[in-house]
DNA sequence: GGACGTTATGGAAGCGTTTTCATTTTTACG
DNA sequence: CGTAAAAATGAAAACGCTTCCATAACGTCC
C-alpha cells in the first residue's frame, strides 16, 4: 500500500503539501494540488483513516443508537440518518442495542467513549443523566429523536397531544365505546412513547366525560401480528364490542383491521380504526392516521449533529456553543376511510 | 482525558506493561495486571480507538453494505449481523447504498478501502470483479449474502430451485392457471434474485408442460402495497383469472391476498397463494411459503467474517488461507392454509 | 527596484497506542 | 545453591497521517 510519503516523492512535493493538497486546504498552489492529485491517483493512494483521525482528532463518524432495526419507524429513521451522513461523507456506526439494557451500557462504555465517534444520535432511548454527562464531558454532541434527553438536542413529536387529537377525532364522530391498543411492553422500560400516547387517549376520553374501560385498553407489542391476536380477542367476543379503536401505531391498527375482517366486520361501518405514525402501509389500508416522517426526522437529526460539530469547530472559547434545542417535527392528520360515525346509534 | 501514560505512572509500571495488561496479553504478572486495571479504572481510562488501530493494524470494525434497510429481509439480516458483531466486541459500520450505483462506487472508494474496516459483508450486492479484487488486494475478507461473489465466501439459498419447488407445489395441487408476481425493478440491476425466482417458476411450468402467460407475470416492487395494486388489476378483471399465484416474496403474496379479499375471493377456495421468505407476517396470514432465516444468515455471515479474520491472523505465509466457500443456508417449506386444490375443475 | 505583506512550502513535532527487542526478574531443576 | 530456561518488564521504534512553525517564493505598491 502506498503511503503519503510515496505520493510526496512521486509528486516532487513534501508530505505536508501533499496532505494539504489532498484534503482540500486552501494554502496550496493549483499546480502542486494537481501534481499531488495525479500522483495519488497513479499510486492508488487512499489515506489511512486511523492515522488521519489520530492526527487530526476528527473522525467523520457518527454513532446511531437504536433499540430496534426491524420496525418501520426505526428503519425509516435509520435510512434518513444514513442518507444524510453518507452524503456528507460521514460514516455511520450502528448500535442496535435491542431491548437489553445491559448491552446498552456496555456499548456506552466500550464503544461510544472511545473517541471514535464525533457525535451520537440516539433514537427513543432514555439515557441516564450520568450517561449523558459522560458523553458531553468528552465533548460529543448528542442528538435524540423521540424522547427528550436533558442537555441534548432533541427532535420529537408531541405524542401525547397528537394521541389526544386522534382519539378526539373518534369522539367527535360520535363514538363512545372506544378501545385503545397500546404496547407498553415490559421489555424496554425506556421506551415511554406508549405511555404518552395512552395518556393522550385517556385525556381525550376524560375531556369528553367518557369512561376508559380497562378491558378495552390492551397491549399488543407494536406489531401487526400482536394486534391481530389481540383484535381477535377484542372483537370476537359475544359481549359488547367497541365501535372504534385507537391504536398507538399504524401497525397495530392494521392488525385490528385484519382481525375485524375475519369476523366480517366492515370498516368503517361496523368499526372505526385510527392509527398513528403514517406507516407506509397505512394508505393501502385506507387508515386514518397521524402521519409523521421518521425518515425526515433522521435527516434532520443527522444535519443537527453535523451542525453541532461545525459549531464546535469554530468556537473560540473552550467549549462549543452547543445550541441545545428541542425541535418539534411537523405531523399531518390524515383522515382516510377507516373512520366514520358509529353504527346505528340506538 | 487520561492517556495510557498517566495510567502507567499511576500504576508504577511502564506504558508497555500497562498496554499488555489491559489488552489481555499473557505475558503479564497477575500483580501488574491488577495494578494496571485499578489505575485505569480510577482514571477512567479508555484507550484511543484510532491510536490502537493505527498501531496494531486491527480495527474491530466490520462494514455491512446493504441496498436497503427497510424491507424485512434486509433489516433482519442487519439485525443478525449486528447481534453477532456486538457480542464479539466489533463495531458495525453500515453502508446503506440504496439503489443508486454511483453511491455504491463512491462508498467503495472513499470508505471501504480506507483501511478502516477489517472485513466487509455485502448483502444482495453484485460487485464487479475489479471491486472484489481491490478489496482482496487490501487483504480484507469479504462475505456475501444472497448473491455469489467470485472470490468471496458466500451464504445463500437456492433461489431458483426453491422457487421451482414452490411453483411445483401449486402444480401438484392441480393448478394450471398460475400467475407469478416478481419484482424485477429496473432500479437495482444488481439484484438478480427476482430473476432467479422467476426462472425457477418458469422451469416448474415448463416441466409440467404449462404455458407461462405474459400477462400473468407481473412486476410489483417487492412490497405489499405494490402487489396489492397489481393484485387489483390481476384479479379484478372480467377476463379469465388465475387460480393460483406464486409471489416471489411474502410481502407481495400478502398484497395479493389483500387484493383478493377486496373482491370477495376466498383463500384458498378461490385462489391459492404461495410466497417465499418466511416473513414475520406470513404466519398471521396463513401463507404457504418457503421460510428462510435472514437473521440467522446475518449471524452466520458475521461469524464467517470473524473466522476469516482469525484465520488470517495466525497464517504463517504472506496471505491468509482464505477458506472461500459457498454455504447454502437451510430453508423450510411451510404448507399453511393459503393453498389448496383449484376451484371446481371444470 | 527595494521594502513589505501574502501565499506556498518543507521540516519536524506530535497524535496515543502496540509491539519488538534487549534486559531483568522469576521459576525450575539438577 | 547455581544455572539455564521461562516469564515479565521497559525503552524506544513504529503506525501514517495532520499541523505548527519557520522559511522561501511571490506579488504589490510607491
Amino acid at each position: 500500500m502506498a503511503g503519503i510519503k510515496e505520493v510526496a516523492s512521486r509528486a516532487g512535493l513534501s508530505v505536508a503539501t501533499v496532505s494539504r493538497a489532498l484534503s482540500g486546504k486552501s494554502n496550496v498552489s493549483s499546480k502542486s494540488r494537481r501534481l499531488a492529485q495525479e500522483a495519488a491517483r497513479e499510486l492508488g493512494f487512499v489515506p489511512s483513516y486511523h492515522a488521519s483521525s489520530l492526527a487530526s482528532g476528527r473522525n467523520r463518524n457518527i454513532g446511531l443508537v437504536v433499540p430496534n432495526v426491524q420496525r418501520w419507524y426505526f428503519s425509516s429513521v435509520l435510512e434518513g440518518v444514513s442518507e444524510t451522513l453518507l452524503d456528507a461523507g460521514y460514516d455511520l456506526t450502528l448500535y442496535n442495542v435491542g431491548e437489553q439494557p445491559e448491552r446498552r451500557s456496555s456499548i456506552l462504555n466500550d464503544f461510544l467513549l472511545r473517541k471514535r465517534l464525533d457525535a451520537v444520535i440516539a433514537v427513543a432511548l432514555v439515557l441516564r443523566e450520568d450517561e449523558i454527562g459522560q458523553l458531553l464531558a468528552v465533548h460529543r454532541p448528542i442528538v435524540g429523536i423521540g424522547g427528550v434527553l436533558r442537555g441534548a438536542s432533541t427532535i420529537r413529536i408531541d405524542d401525547e397531544g397528537l394521541a389526544r387529537g386522534a382519539a378526539g377525532h373518534l369522539i367527535r364522530l360520535g363514538h363512545t365505546r372506544i378501545a385503545h391498543i397500546t404496547g407498553d411492553a415490559g421489555l424496554n422500560r425506556d421506551f415511554k412513547l406508549p405511555k404518552l400516547r395512552q395518556k393522550g387517549f385517556a385525556a381525550a376520553m376524560a375531556e369528553a366525560g367518557l369512561p376508559v374501560r380497562d378491558e378495552w385498553v390492551v397491549n399488543a407489542d407494536f406489531t401487526i401480528q400482536g394486534a391481530y391476536a389481540v383484535g381477535r380477542q377484542l372483537l370476537g367476543t359475544s359481549a359488547e364490542r367497541p365501535t372504534a379503536v385507537f391504536a398507538a401505531s399504524d401497525e397495530m391498527a392494521i392488525g385490528i383491521m385484519l382481525a375485524a375482517r375475519d369476523f366480517g366486520l366492515q370498516i368503517p361501518q361496523d368499526l372505526s380504526v385510527v392509527g398513528m405514525d403514517g406507516h407506509e402501509l397505512s394508505e393501502t389500508f385506507g387508515l386514518t392516521t397521524i402521519k409523521q416522517d421518521p425518515r425526515g426526522q433522521g435527516n434532520l437529526a443527522a444535519k443537527t449533529a453535523l451542525a453541532l460539530l461545525n459549531a464546535g469547530k469554530d468556537s473560540v472559547g473552550g467549549q462549543p456553543p452547543s445550541p441545545v434545542q428541542d425541535q418539534e417535527y411537523p405531523t399531518e392528520f390524515l383522515i382516510r376511510t377507516s373512520t366514520a360515525v358509529p353504527p346505528a346509534l340506538n
